[in-house]
DNA sequence: GCAAAATTAAATGTCAGACTTTTGAAATTA
DNA sequence: TAATTTCAAAAGTCTGACATTTAATTTTGC
């Protein structure tokens, strides 16, 4: 069977395309094997580099695995999590640090989007969710902690609130909107006043998780959007007088 | 400068994955133009082949585009929400297709996100939102449409409802959310009780958006959710049943 | 007859080199 | 000076070869 293409546009992503279609509505079902590229060049009527190339767009986009050997080829991969938050952290803070957001922009989106997870954490969270919870708490603690580290260890802490509401798809919808805004904190220095500030509104938190309380922890983390866009407002407009 | 690769892994996917740590950390700004495919051949010492299909790699994530031509090349690109958009709803797609999530899970997620975003689109929208709101809501009425037109439909309010925020990160985020749903949603037959439940509910909603009413959007918003699990409940007991 | 070892075949991975097409810049010409 | 032609650089494509990996098959040794 020839697939006909468009010889004049790029012919490795017309191929890419219609596989990936393929495998979007379910012609082609997890584990099942493409032609081998022999047969995909005699199918689409091109050479094996052009096959090749878009077979390279489809591994970058975790759609497909490759095995060599007797018994080996392309096969349809089961996107799992892990591959997908990668893919999602990548694209999100691409997007985020070649489009001039701003730090408030960005900032809302993210506590919206905990506020969000917050009440299910509060109902749903484990001794082991709170654990990782107050142990970031304590990292955060630590003197001589750098900023990056500081902002890696709050960044952990978030993620636990997040996980701990149980509903893996929301875990994946707002690991990418938290990891992503890491750079955009690493910019900022945070005072040792700013860290105080930050670890008692972590603490409210873990605290009304605990109790299960939703509105305690919804109150506190619009304390906290609000502290950390006013902490952001300090040093960038002190650096814009510069 | 010769850069050095394991030669026991797969080349190509070691050249991209260097190019894309230098994209992210900022080694290479936006539109930078990339050596020529001969001078990567040099620096990482591989064949033509190799090096191109690590470009197709990254052409893939859209962190690169090429050119042809004499001031031809490949260059850093700059990641457009478009772009962005395209590629999380392909991700969350096809992890929720592929790993058997519960429509139940799925559907806390969505409407969990939703009603994060409710407040600011109640305080932020704009007369062009609500009348998109309202003309998706007269499609829903007319008789004869199919199901997918149905949910397609759905998706365009619920997209209205989220761009009303006037937050383009969350916008972003909610939009992976809300249509990689939308497969799941198409599995479900609404019947004509089920769809004048919704077309009621989506009144609501769109009411208590102009009105400036987030706490009632926010009570529709969770009929909505409970509603929705409701009707899809009915029909998998029903198709399990038989 | 059975288990270990050698062979084979199929598939992806890599390389080398040629040709095609596109496209901007430079050189030429009217 | 403006239009045309020429040129060169770069990506896109094709062909054919060889390398490597891996499972199945065959052979060998006991």
């Amino acid at each position: 069977m020839k697939t006909k293409l468009d010889p004049s546009a790029d012919l490795s992503a017309q191929i890419a395309g219609a596989i990936r279609d393929a495998i979007i509505d379910g012609t082609l079902p997890v584990d099942e094997r493409l032609p081998s590229e022999i047969e995909l060049c005699e199918q689409f009527d091109v050479s094996r580099s052009t096959v090749r190339e878009a077979l390279k767009r489809l591994a970058a986009q975790s759609l497909i695995r490759t095995q060599r050997g007797a018994t080996g080829g392309a096969f349809v991969k089961r996107l799992n999590y892990a591959d997908a938050y990668a893919q999602q952290i990548t694209t999100s803070t691409l997007l985020l640090s070649m489009n001039e957001v701003d730090f408030a922009t960005a900032c809302e989106a993210r506590f919206m989007l905990e506020r969000a997870c917050a009440p299910l954490s509060a109902k749903r969270r484990t001794p082991d969710h709170l654990a990782t919870m107050r142990a970031e708490i304590h990292r955060q603690g630590q003197s001589g902690l750098s900023d990056e580290a500081f902002c890696a260890s709050d960044v952990a802490f978030h993620r636990a609130l997040v996980d701990a509401a149980h509903n893996p798809v929301l875990s994946y919808q707002l690991a990418g909107a938290v990891e992503a805004m890491q750079p955009l904190m690493n910019m900022i220095t945070f005072t040792a006043r700013d860290r105080d500030k930050i670890i008692r509104l972590h603490t409210d938190l873990a605290n009304a998780i605990e109790q299960e309380n939703a509105v305690e922890a919804d109150r506190v983390l619009q304390t906290l959007a609000s502290e950390t866009n006013a902490m952001a407002d300090t040093v960038f407009t002190a650096r814009a007088g510069r």
